[in-house]
DNA sequence: ATCTTTGCAAACTTTTTGCACCAAT
DNA sequence: ATTGGTGCAAAAAGTTTGCAAAGAT
């Protein structure tokens, strides 16, 4: 179907892994969802395709995807990480009142980034981490 | 001894909150740290002190400490937590090859706490979180 | 004497792992 | 036919909670 899907799954065979419907499902997922779902998200997506599917798998797969460079984990809050493809990068902002997450541009960070590496050497994934803070609506509360 | 304990037992005092054993020195390994500390090395810590102290007994004495303001805590990493005093803010950089933590000043991320609110109406409590990376020496790796 | 705080054990949440079976190549 | 992937169940790892007993005020 979409492209990125079959790119991606040549890439995955090419590396030597084999495809199977929970892996299959598990990328059309990510590539439909444009944005961050976590692994309970994903089984449950996954379900409605391959109805066994288990946790244990989407972890499994989301570690390989990851060691391939298709996929990255973001933290968003205490506990649960997010998944999104890898080339769709942008930073998170999480308000820590409601809830709300907002995915801004991964330029939010550039200066950071530079600073880190000019000033400590330190080479960051600024965007593994999620920018907690309060949103407009709940700043007041 | 040490007159930031006394200020800070006396807040607690003040709150309602009763001074155990094992409260008085909780804050006062926070206050000799300077730095962080996850609840683990604060339960190690403590037992010198307070042989049975629990760990149960850390994590709600955080909550408390927590809540009047007085210590705040950060995630480093995968999972664990690090507490400081409240007045002690910096960001930190995390290598995420070797672990190594690097405090840095909370000027880091100015910027963005700046461009958070004036583009996102976010107000940010940017060092909840680490900012993770590769430092110096595991860069090439 | 009162009402909090503690210790303990058990629950909880998210992620990982060992193992026998099954399936993609 | 081979491996590698899967489901399951159990183990981690970190934190939270219910409860009765101990302790601060």
């Amino acid at each position: 179907m979409s492209d990125r899907v079959e790119r991606i799954l040549a890439d995955l065979r090419r590396q030597g892994e084999r495809i199977t419907p929970a892996r299959r499902t598990v990328v059309e997922e990510l590539v439909g969802a444009d944005g961050h779902l976590t692994a309970d998200e994903l089984v449950e997506r996954v379900h409605e395709t391959v109805p066994g599917a288990h946790l244990a798998t989407i972890y499994r797969t989301m570690d390989v995807l990851e060691r391939l460079g298709v996929v990255e984990h973001t933290h968003l809050g205490h506990g649960r990480a997010v998944y999104h493809l890898a080339d769709d990068v942008h930073a998170h902002l999480v308000c820590e009142s409601c809830g709300a997450v907002v995915q801004v541009s991964p330029k939010l960070l550039a200066g950071v980034e530079r600073r880190a590496r000019e000033e400590h050497g330190f080479v960051l994934r600024a965007h593994h981490f999620a920018l907690v803070g309060r949103c407009r609506r709940c700043k007041s509360a």
